[in-house]
DNA sequence: GCCAGATACTTAACATGTTAAGTTTATGGA
DNA sequence: TCCATAAACTTAACATGTTAAGTATCTGGC
């Protein structure tokens, strides 16, 4: 009996087998072990997202830093001009077209990612030793495919 | 050459290779699917994992509450009055100790579970058809193991 | 019975998530 | 050239995430 009668008389999976739910607290698990050691290097989750998307890329506008950090632009209208205030990124228009505001990185950025990657990766490393570099992997593959299998708005099959 | 030196000069895995990141875009990637669903019917993403929590148990205080959805007892005193007003749960105080807050379904609430639980078993169907049910096993089971191989802060190993 | 310390919320404050509406800048066609 | 439309944000409004502080209730020891 794998779908269990609530008391609803309507047969659901139980809510601990809704993929949603399960990844949002698999995430949440993980994210315990980083939260303390960003707060302490004064970065929230989201911000961290940013500097190290930007560092990855070099600079983009706003729409590809969305995407990339999966942080909406809205959300991203309101972080930036605070980082911009501690020093941590630059913006400017596009030249060849005004519209665009292109998002960089400073050196003092830079420096700070430097600081908090060479931490985070220690954590990350004995995340993966606990669950096994393997299932690591494969839990990679589950995700991509998982992601590939919700068609998003963009990309209808 | 698995670790890619970005303009850091520093070695970090990229982006796309931190797990919070993916779990995250997974999760993204299906809630997308049901959040249009859950919002015709007048539910945020977080009543309605309130509601199936209440339905799933019957009654709860808000601790356990907020751990079974994975939503803060702050979060959960600032929502519970505006699901209680529209008639979905009711609060009352646990006779035997004051402290709590025994938090329960009405039968409208039940009545709202019914009907979104049906269409939403129904894209559930959908999704676990395209990453194929031995898949969706598998990843159920690398997403509890991530969950446990990360201490939490009331159970250390 | 009384009180210091726990417990279980609740509030408050600020950041982010989410949607809709508003603003500025480009584009393409008449 | 002019204008309707689109694109890329930006603002605004409200819900939720997150932490710290505050409030009401219990508990255990004296």
């Amino acid at each position: 009996m794998s779908v269990k009668k609530s008391t609803n008389g309507l047969a659901m999976r139980p809510f601990a087998r809704s993929l949603p739910m399960q990844l949002l607290r698999a995430r949440e698990a993980l994210m315990q072990q980083f939260r303390p050691h960003l707060r302490a290097r004064g970065l929230s989750e989201q911000q961290w997202r940013v500097v190290r998307a930007l560092v990855e890329t070099g600079s983009m506008e706003i729409n590809t830093l969305g995407e990339a950090c999966q942080i909406h632009p809205a959300s991203l209208s309101r972080m930036l001009p605070n980082l911009e205030k501690e020093g941590r990124i630059e913006r400017r228009a596009d030249p060849d077209d005004q519209r665009y505001t292109i998002v960089s990185i400073t050196a003092k950025g830079r420096a700070l990612f430097e600081r908090v990657a060479k931490e985070s990766e220690e954590i990350y490393r004995a995340i993966e030793r606990r669950i096994g570099s393997h299932d690591v992997k494969l839990l990679y593959d589950l995700l991509d495919k998982t992601i590939r299998a919700a068609p998003a708005a963009s990309s209808r099959e």
